[in-house]
DNA sequence: TTACACCTTGAAGTATAGTATAAGGTCAAA
DNA sequence: TTTGACCTTATACTATACTTCAAGGTGTAA
């Protein structure tokens, strides 16, 4: 597979996997004979889970260290646990966050859906928060 | 209330409310007879809803949208109704990425942590996702 | 063989969200 | 009255995450 097939299965341009091969998030590809990148199905899963991550609020930093781990590092146990673990913190909280951010948004719109016509509500409380 | 003392209060920088206040994100406060801005109670919340938004992921753009709806624009309860109905299906997909990261982790975690040792299994199986 | 769609690298440009710096005004205390 | 901690505006700089551009090589089809 080339690279425009790649980009198009993974639904990001042919630049942003080569930014991201630069960045140390995906593996380097083989190469063809001219030079060409030649990628498996697996380039797939790495970039879905780049991207996962990346729209999950993660920094291309913190999911460039979460790849970053193999067996070649000297990465003991215990600080690979240490690392997860504020991660999941990270991520629990803006999960809390998101879920306060819907709550507000859908009183807004409850409220907007009770009424008729053009008085908007919602629109006469969002200042008075 | 004088900038630095709401900047403080809210935890973010001075420099970060007249930002704010510039991006149309904070209703321009109250001037005291000196020029110096004089803030009520209410500013606070409005960073701190800001914050959490940001926190959520929201951009700027999308929270100025948010806090721009107010009665002297002719927006339409249906208009409202509809921009809150996209933001919220936005919010519920960040949601359900956020779990799938994050139950990734707990399960590198997880595995990490049944291990002794420095030989990590987690790392080892990382890049065999 | 020449068009055309693809690929290569490297470097520069863009948008977002701040952060820092410069140059100066205000005000209470020593 | 001058020091110091605050405030003002405007402008410039930074980091992140791409995106675009430039200059050129590759490979198939008419």
């Amino acid at each position: 597979m080339k690279i425009g097939e790649l980009a198009q299965k993974a639904g990001v341009s042919t630049q942003t996997v080569r930014f991201y091969e630069r960045s140390g998030l995906l593996s380097a590809p083989a190469r063809r004979a001219n030079g060409y990148r030649d990628y498996g199905r697996e380039a797939l899963e790495e970039i879905a889970f780049v991207r996962e991550c990346r729209n999950a609020g993660l920094t291309l930093r913190e999911i460039e260290q979460l790849g970053r781990l193999n067996p070649k590092d000297a990465t003991t146990c215990s600080e690979m646990s240490e690392f997860l673990r504020r991660k999941i913190a990270g991520v629990d909280q803006k999960i809390a966050d998101l879920k306060q951010v819907r709550a507000r948004l859908a009183v807004m719109q409850s409220v907007c859906e009770g009424a008729s016509g053009d008085a908007c509500p919602t629109l006469e409380s969002l200042h008075t928060r």
